[in-house]
DNA sequence: TCATCAAACATGTTTAAACAAGTTTAGAGC
DNA sequence: GCTCTAAACTTGTTTAAACATGTTTGATGA
């Protein structure tokens, strides 16, 4: 539930954007009547506004008022721009996810992990191997790494349902921040296995790279998630900053 | 140039964040504190700092401070969450980029192309194929399609050169927002030719398709921008929000 | 010595007010 | 009718102040 103000009003503006309540390309009612309407002061609406922004969803014209360009997308989307589980962005967009977990295991972070992951060498680590499933179709092969130090008590049923659930609710741990980077790579073996591809069709792989950081500052997490690349989109709003 | 004091304040303290005048992982100097460096007032200190936090430049912590979390980034990186031209983003980050037009045609959008534009069917556009170079290496073959209507004067000279800045400088059009969707798509004979890339290998690219909006809200441009697989990063910096 | 608690200090939210700058509207004057 | 302009809008920036909430620190007292 969201306490603070400007949090409440972006999210029934962002609601009533999505329910057309304001059409495409019409402007909304102006600051001062959006204020009477939620009897906020203005800076407060203007936060609520800004956030719609930079989702996207509305533009601001100065003299002109903001209008409407939210335009629905479809399917299969992985908004860009927050932190948000596999679990809950596809009962976000109404789909059946399913999460089975091929390895779960700990060690410590080699020279060769090290590398990659950004961990310190020695670190000891949980190491999990997960498919997740959408409506039965297996989409992700996931490898995550959780700095056992920051996230005791991790276990298998727990990584068969939601890592992050129980990271936020059972540890209090708050998660802040994620660094990720988007690239394309060969499709492995394992790849070809546990996702039902053929090399002989596609032979590549959208591969997502995350660092996670929580309100400590302290990264818990690498996570290499290898998407299969026919049901894979990436959705993003970029805002040109005068120069 | 910025005019508005917080743009001053944010590059300022972006530009001591990658020169590592603050360390990594440290905290930076209190609000109070920077307020008198700056001699402004919380509210617009806190903006600087509020665009560093969107950024992936630093976290916030309540009650304890502001850690820089910035670590530089390798290469041939096209940083998301701004809209920058081929050209802006590669002197950016110290290469020399060189740009053949390979096609400068103009037409109505047909049926078909409206699907995947989203230009009504019937609209005048330029319809221009460009090769994009980085230190003699090509790595981006673009398809974009201008409305002509918005964009009056468009030559293929002005496409080999760059056509924000025409945009900008020029017509004053003022480029505000740009939805983007990252896709991964098979390699075509086309991409294959002109990148110098053998399907055998790789058989993918990756692909970003971009709507682009001006300051009057009409969608001026769509571009299908198709990177080779194997040189192609996309930087994203993710925030969660409390649920 | 050690635990407790209040003060000091950090960031987070909200309001109010003033001025700046761009756009639209309505009216005055021709 | 037409043009020009001033007034009335719109959003953009900045300051000041108050209160909320989380963290650290240091003094007090047992």
């Amino acid at each position: 539930m969201p306490k603070a103000i400007y949090e409440t009003i972006y999210k029934d503006l962002k609601q009533k954007i999505e329910t057309d309540v304001f059409a495409y390309q019409e402007l909304l009612p102006s600051e001062n009547t959006l204020i009477q309407t939620y009897g906020c002061s203005r800076n407060t609406l203007r936060r609520a506004v800004g956030r719609l922004v930079t989702d996207g969803y509305v533009q601001t014209m100065q003299g002109k008022g903001v209008r409407n360009i939210y335009q629905p997308i479809s399917q299969t989307a992985f908004t860009i721009g927050e932190i948000e589980s596999f679990r809950e962005s596809a009962i976000r967009n109404g789909h059946h996810p399913h999460t089975s977990v091929l390895l779960f295991t700990e060690f410590a972070v080699n020279r060769k992990q090290a590398q990659s992951t950004g961990f310190p060498v020695g670190t000891e680590i949980y190491y999990i191997q997960r498919l997740h499933y959408l409506d039965d179709i297996p989409l992700i092969l996931n490898h995550n790494y959780f700095l056992k130090e920051a996230t005791p008590g991790l276990t298998k049923e727990i990584a068969e349902n939601s890592i992050y659930q129980y990271l936020e609710d059972t540890l209090q741990m708050t998660i802040v921040n994620s660094k990720r980077i988007m690239t394309v790579e060969k499709m492995t073996q394992i790849d070809e296995k546990y996702l039902n591809m053929n090399a002989e069709d596609y032979n590549c792989m959208a591969v997502v790279s995350s660092q996670t950081y929580n309100s400590d500052g302290v990264m818990f997490e690498y996570t290499q998630s290898r998407h299969r690349p026919d049901y894979f989109r990436f959705y993003d709003n970029a805002v040109r900053r005068s120069v």
